[in-house]
DNA sequence: TTGTATGCGTTATCAA
DNA sequence: TTGATAACGCATACAA
């Protein structure tokens, strides 16, 4: 290991018999440098430790090599263990680029001062917005500000006026219910995520339209929304298995609900995959999956259909540093398709 | 809505006709100034929307009021879940006292050049040390720094040069072991967390005294060790189960890994809390809980030993600020007891 | 109690 | 191709 203190531009500069000038522009890759000592100022910046103030650079430059993540831990706690695992794939390509992550907790009240301030301190270079409603006001006002964007997921039908990134959840559930359908279920549940969630509504959608065109008439009482956690799923499924006449299959937004939804039917003594079929969305959380290295993977548990949430922080990520670098290019969007994977929780309906 | 244009320390002394230096003690809270100028600047201050400058302040300052969290979150996934509950409630103390979180993800390995570069650079005020290891060498680097941080849990026995607060894992682990063991259970299994991490360590000893008191002798086959997800869970149940004789009773390191045990237990036909008993580690994961407002809490699934992470992430932040605004101060540090919770799994095993 | 002058470590403008 | 010099916006030692 070398020198270890940590020196300043000046004292770099003198060390080189150079003006302060010349090794800013040397290390900051300007071509009217000659060659030779670009190469002299570099060498010596990295023997001597030099590493640019931060503070320093942010007030001379207006940039801050800050993305700002504003979430809302507490209120949709649904967010709360995907996030982590966005951010983790996000995080990844951050770190290749110089850029660091700035972590701000908000209600969704709160959210649109906190951009403000944001913008007005010049804490951040860019944003990236999680969980837009149908309708949601923080796209408008980020472009009123000027602060580069992408939204993960969408905010509209559209999409025209911003970047965002989003999977097909529209289809993904049309798939998943006409999956169900074609097994020969008549009645199939779906336990959504919050339908003010964007997200949500879309995938609703997808389901409406597949028992549609099954010529199946929607009943609303196999419709049930909230927030993704296990114990919605247990008590979602008490409920349905309650009616009358009950589902054959469910449909659920998270493998987390999922998870409650396979233990409300444990309790009831009935099998997922035999009594009742089950579909879930897996984002791939880490948690999840099979993390031993080197080991085949398992047959999945869930039928699902299934998107990488870390892929798509990975990918929201490289789309705002290439919005950063280039404000003015064209507006990005990338729409993903889920994988369906069939794991052990379908099959045909019982015989009555 | 008022002024939304930024303004600067210049534009505010100006437009009050005082000097920048009176403006900026008065903002500061300094004593010397006038209340009635005092007065008239804030209220000034707030009229313009002024704000100070992030990173001239830090210039200035050499402070940066950012909290940096250095986190593995792909290597060690369990890290991964439990990470957004600490960081939900440790963030609500930041944002309460203006600082802001620097999140960089990093392996174990990088992460003390992390902390060097985070310390050259005056990035952060302080850190909080994640995941720690039996004899972890982030700590003497931290201390040699001399950056101000706090350790969420324990890095060995005695934990006397360093601020930490940790759950007495040990004794939690020695009452939930003791509780089966007095139930009746004589093969009790242990499927741990990862026992590089001290934590894990300290709850293998709380298990082996359990046994010993009890005149068990320790049998290696119940005990398995690895990262706390759930398939994790299963696999070791299913190992557990193979074994000529399966143990009646387990106890396991967190609601992930046992939501894969049960899943295991159904699959081999057994129910949890009477064919198999099961106490968890709860961390009081929000995805885990019911969030349902107004409700009647569940009688909880699992009887579990339970201490909240996300309130661990709140006295973790206070001690932290409590230590930068008081670098010369005690040690402090802080040991919780965790709740004993009875739940649905749990009962004297079955007669053969 | 208030003001002047200087420093913090860069980047950027203008000359040479 | 290189070098003075002026911002950037705040805090603070020193004067008054």
């Amino acid at each position: 290991m070398s020198a270890r203190k940590a020196i300043n531009l000046k004292m770099l500069s003198e060390a080189l018999g150079l003006s302060q000038t010349t090794v800013s522009r040397a290390l900051n890759g300007f071509p009217e440098v000659a060659e030779k000592t670009r190469a002299r100022v570099i060498e010596a910046a990295e023997r001597l430790n030099y590493r640019p103030s931060p503070s320093a650079a942010s007030l001379a430059t207006g940039k801050s090599r800050m993305i700002g993540h504003v979430v809302s831990l507490s209120e949709h706690i649904m967010i709360n263990p995907h996030f982590a695992d966005f951010i983790a794939g996000a995080g990844e390509v951050y770190g290749e680029n110089g850029y660091d992550i700035l972590l701000r907790l908000a209600s969704l009240e709160e959210q649109e001062g906190v951009y403000r301030d944001l913008v007005d301190d010049q804490r951040v270079d860019g944003v990236v917005v999680h969980g837009p409603l149908t309708g949601d006001s923080r796209i408008g006002l980020l472009n009123a500000l000027g602060l580069p964007f992408v939204v993960h997921g969408r905010s509209d039908e559209e999409g025209a006026d911003y970047c965002w990134m989003d999977v097909n959840n529209r289809r993904a559930f049309h798939r998943a219910t006409k999956f169900l359908l074609d097994l020969g279920h008549q009645r199939v549940a779906l336990v959504n995520g919050l339908e003010t969630m964007n997200f949500a509504d879309r995938r609703r959608q997808g389901y409406e339209v597949a028992l549609e065109e099954a010529g199946i008439v929607l009943d609303e009482q196999l419709l049930h929304s909230a927030d993704m956690v296990e114990p919605y799923g247990y008590h979602a499924t008490r409920a349905l298995m309650d009616l009358a006449e009950p589902p054959t299959a469910i449909v659920v937004a998270s493998v987390l609900p999922a998870m409650g939804v396979t233990r409300a039917l444990a309790d009831l003594g009935l099998r997922a995959g035999e009594d009742v079929s089950i579909i879930a969305f897996d984002d791939c959380l880490s948690f999840l999956q099979s993390g031993y290295k080197g080991r085949t993977p398992d047959i999945p548990y869930f039928t699902a259909v299934r998107s990488s949430i870390r892929d798509a922080g990975k990918r929201v990520a490289q789309m705002l540093l290439e919005r950063i670098e280039n404000p003015a290019g064209p507006l990005q969007s990338e729409l993903w398709e889920a994988d369906f994977v069939i794991g052990q929780t379908t099959a045909p309906p019982r015989r009555r």
